[in-house]
DNA sequence: CGCGTTTGACCAGCGC
DNA sequence: GCGCTGGTCAAACGCG
């Protein structure tokens, strides 16, 4: 668990000269490590854990039985019967970083922002807007930790990003660098 | 003009 | 059944 609260210190998030940078390794970084299997994958479980460490009465309790696969599908689905959920991939980690968006080589449509309970802040909804990739995403900053920005992802990218292909080595040696545990 | 954001409305699930 | 809450839609709007 420990692993998952990747933060940077936020002297590093705060680079003025190239501010996505550091964000792109933050974001990146979980992909990478899925795909080295160092285990640092976050499904839902974990991600309520996380929240629970933040918040006993998680809004994120509900996750578990969230509903949305592709939106369209969904909403027959919806009218037509339920059925059942939980099947969707959802990665959650926190960020210290004093934006709240992270651009991690991916295209995002903003398509939501909800005042949620427990939270000073509002939770913003996005998608990615490549075409047939229904990938969803949830941002969110910490009411406890102000620095503390929680994103969660859900679905797999049918495609690769559409920039960010420098070496990934070097962005990650640095992030290992940067890396603290809660 | 195309794309992304904002924002109020709407809907469904859940607890009481 | 009702109210609360979270998630999504979609029209209006802004910007390059």
């Amino acid at each position: 668990m420990d692993d998952l609260h990747m933060l940077l210190p936020s002297s590093s998030s705060r680079v003025s000269a190239s501010p996505n940078f550091t964000l792109n390794m933050v974001t990146d970084l979980q992909t990478q490590f899925h795909s080295h299997n160092v285990n640092h994958e976050m499904k839902a479980a974990d991600h309520n854990q996380i929240q629970h460490s933040d918040h006993p009465n998680s809004v994120y309790d509900k996750a578990n039985s969230y509903n949305s696969g592709e939106n369209d599908q969904a909403k027959s689905d919806k009218k037509g019967g339920k059925k059942e959920m939980n099947k969707k991939q959802r990665y959650a980690f926190q960020t210290r970083s004093q934006v709240d968006i992270l651009d991690d080589g991916y295209r995002w449509r903003k398509y939501g922002q909800k005042i949620v309970k427990n939270s000073k802040f509002p939770r913003s909804y996005y998608k990615c807007t490549h075409k047939g990739c229904n990938v969803k995403k949830q941002i969110q900053r910490n009411s406890r930790n102000e620095e503390i920005v929680v994103t969660t992802y859900e679905g797999m990218h049918t495609h690769p990003t559409d920039k960010f292909t420098d070496s990934f080595e070097h962005i990650f040696a640095q992030m290992h660098t940067h890396t603290t545990a809660l």
